[in-house]
RNA sequence: GGGCUUGUAGCUCAAUUGGAUAGAGCAGCGGACUACGAAUCCGAAGAUUGGGGGUUCGAAUCCCCCCAAGCCUACCA
């Protein structure tokens, strides 16, 4: 339990009711607050401020960590750490380690994040880089929160735009035959298909192959690309799942079956149909026999559940909203649990260059691709650059501007923090200042009295509630903004004061505070997959 | 036409889910290196939260009506 829990649940204790505990957003108005008062006020209408004293009086607080409380504006309760308190934290801090900020909210629950899933068909481009950066940090934070979570990347080997992406190989094949053809409608005119029909040639397989090896032979390539790509991102995924396993396994004919058998399924001109809630019913196997993209998609996710995960992540692009009320309609019809499936939609990034927004289309071939952009902006600062934002925020990339800014890159400021104070660390090893502190060591950091140096340590203090807030949220980018401001209060501080001077006891003490900072600069960077370099 | 998402400082984004004076970073302006790294710091400036109404102690956040952008609206996946 973190400091705001115990804290919660002593005022809820005493005061019998349930009460909202919030961060202020100035620190002068304390470490934790409530405005519960204006509700109560409301219903005994009385005013707010006279609620708010009562209540005061009434909570009994743990004294150990609570130093002060007081009404502050029109009737917000207001609550400050004790300062010995603080002191004894930074000693746990600095014991705890890289485990600061850890916890077990999620009491083992498995939960299972399927993100990217590009289409086989192309390299990886920007969007995809976003949704990596995000389910990857997701997936990591709700791991050190306590869940059992894995990572899976659906390969979509099946349909349509596979047979065009063997159609478009062989057009390329022909060329290099010296025969004229043209890439088909809707296929795939890239460098990358001449690449992989010139390895073919090279490998002796002949055009009248059967259909399956050519399929097979560029699906894996791009498969392979996909994974360079992505390792050279630092994204890992526990599984890779394949359409045509969900397929052999039988496992769509068993959707339609178990639908057909509820009476969900009726047969339309030549077709098999779902119904749906809003009357807009969907195709399950087309006239000529297929299935319907939606069938093996129920399967897939029916697998998930049958792995036994308490929870369903999913990262859609937006052109996958639609899908998701035909997802879960199927689901519900084979009686899986649909609330247990949550889905997050990561919005579009549109790329500007030379101030125009450009197209992403990959049958134009005009796209920018994630290694292009890895190469260009670097894999730290595009992580934290997509990390930033929520989500569904639509998000403007200028690359331009990427790069010209990566100097002074957000990244760059915390990156900074860590690397100056691996330095004061250097010098004061090479100064042989080893910190000598007793047993609990809080006595000698009560010499950390600026204010300053007391900002650093509160804000420490609350790291494990930020992680714990997105891990709940499923929104990794409160870490980014935690960091900058932790990375602004120790610049701040390291402006204002010296960490190593005549004065040994407080050298000390400072040394320890300056090494707290950087472990948790190093461990919100971890969840972002960034490092943390000890020079730059 | 209908549905989903978005609209916050010149630009790119936050705002602990209905709370206090709406916060950062870039860009621009004015300052600070003769002691631990100036990739830094300090200061000033920049907002009618797209517009209008409503709900209430209190709204960027909830409801209604407009305006704008993106996506969906397939027997594609």
């Amino acid at each position: 339990m973190n400091i705001k829990q115990e804290l919660h649940k002593a005022i809820e204790e005493s005061l019998g009711i349930e009460v909202e505990l919030t961060e202020p957003k100035v620190s002068q108005l304390g470490d934790y607050s409530t405005s519960i008062a204006f509700t109560l006020a409301k219903q005994t209408a009385s005013p707010p401020r006279e609620v708010a004293q009562e209540l005061v009086s009434r909570i009994k607080l743990p004294f150990e960590f609570i130093d002060r409380v007081e009404v502050g504006g029109a009737g917000f309760i207001n609550f400050w750490l004790n300062k010995n308190f603080i002191y004894k934290s930074l000693a746990k801090i600095l014991k705890e380690g890289e485990r600061f900020g850890s916890s077990n909210l999620g009491n083992s629950k498995k939960i299972l994040v399927e993100f990217v899933s590009a289409n086989p068909t192309g390299p990886l481009v920007v969007v995809s880089g976003r949704a990596a950066a995000i389910g990857d940090s997701l997936v990591r934070i709700l791991n050190f929160t306590g869940y059992q979570a894995d990572s899976e990347y659906y390969i979509d080997n099946c349909g349509r735009q596979i047979k065009l992406l063997e159609e478009s190989i062989k057009t390329r094949y022909k060329e290099l035959d010296g025969e004229k053809a043209e890439i088909p409608e809707g296929g795939y005119p890239g460098e990358y298909i001449k690449e992989i029909a010139r390895e073919l040639k090279c490998r002796g397989v002949q055009l009248n192959a059967p259909t399956d090896d050519i399929r097979e032979y560029g699906v894996n390539s791009i498969v392979k690309l996909h994974k360079a790509s992505l390792e050279k991102f630092g994204v890992k995924f526990d599984n890779w799942v394949y359409e045509s396993d969900i397929r052999k396994s039988g496992g769509p004919q068993k959707v339609i079956d178990f639908i057909s058998k509820k009476g969900l399924a009726y047969k339309k001109d030549g077709a098999l149909w779902l119904r749906m809630p809003d009357g807009k019913d969907k195709v399950l196997i087309k006239s000529d026999g297929e299935f319907a993209y939606l069938v093996p998609d129920i399967a897939y996710h029916l697998d998930k559940f049958s792995r036994g995960y308490d929870l369903l992540i999913n990262l859609f692009g937006p052109d996958h909203i639609s899908h998701i009320d035909e997802l879960k309609a199927g689901l519900s019809a084979c009686d899986a649990q649909v609330d247990k499936l949550k889905v997050i939609i990561v919005q579009w990034v549109t790329l500007i260059k030379e101030g125009k927004k450009i197209g992403m289309s990959k049958r134009k071939g005009e796209f920018i691709t994630l290694d292009e952009v890895i190469d260009e902006v670097g894999k730290d600062v595009s992580r934290f650059f997509f990390l930033m934002r929520k989500c569904e925020s639509h998000l403007d990339f200028d690359i331009e501007l990427a790069k010209q800014e990566s100097k002074e890159n957000p990244v760059y400021y915390v990156q900074y923090a860590s690397a100056r104070i691996s330095s004061i660390l250097r010098l004061a090893r090479e100064q042989e200042m080893q910190p000598r502190m007793g047993k609990d060591g809080h006595d000698e950091f009560s010499l950390l009295k600026t204010q300053e140096e007391l900002l650093i340590i509160r804000k420490l203090i609350h790291f494990p509630e930020i992680v714990e807030h997105a891990s709940l949220e499923f929104s990794p980018h409160y870490i980014p903004f935690y960091l900058l401001e932790l990375a602004t209060l120790f610049h701040n501080f390291y402006e204002k004061h010296r960490v190593i001077s005549e004065d040994m006891p407080l050298t000390q003490a400072r040394i320890e505070l300056v090494k707290a900072v950087r472990q948790i600069i190093k461990i919100a960077l971890s969840l972002m997959g960034i490092s943390a370099p000890e020079k730059m």
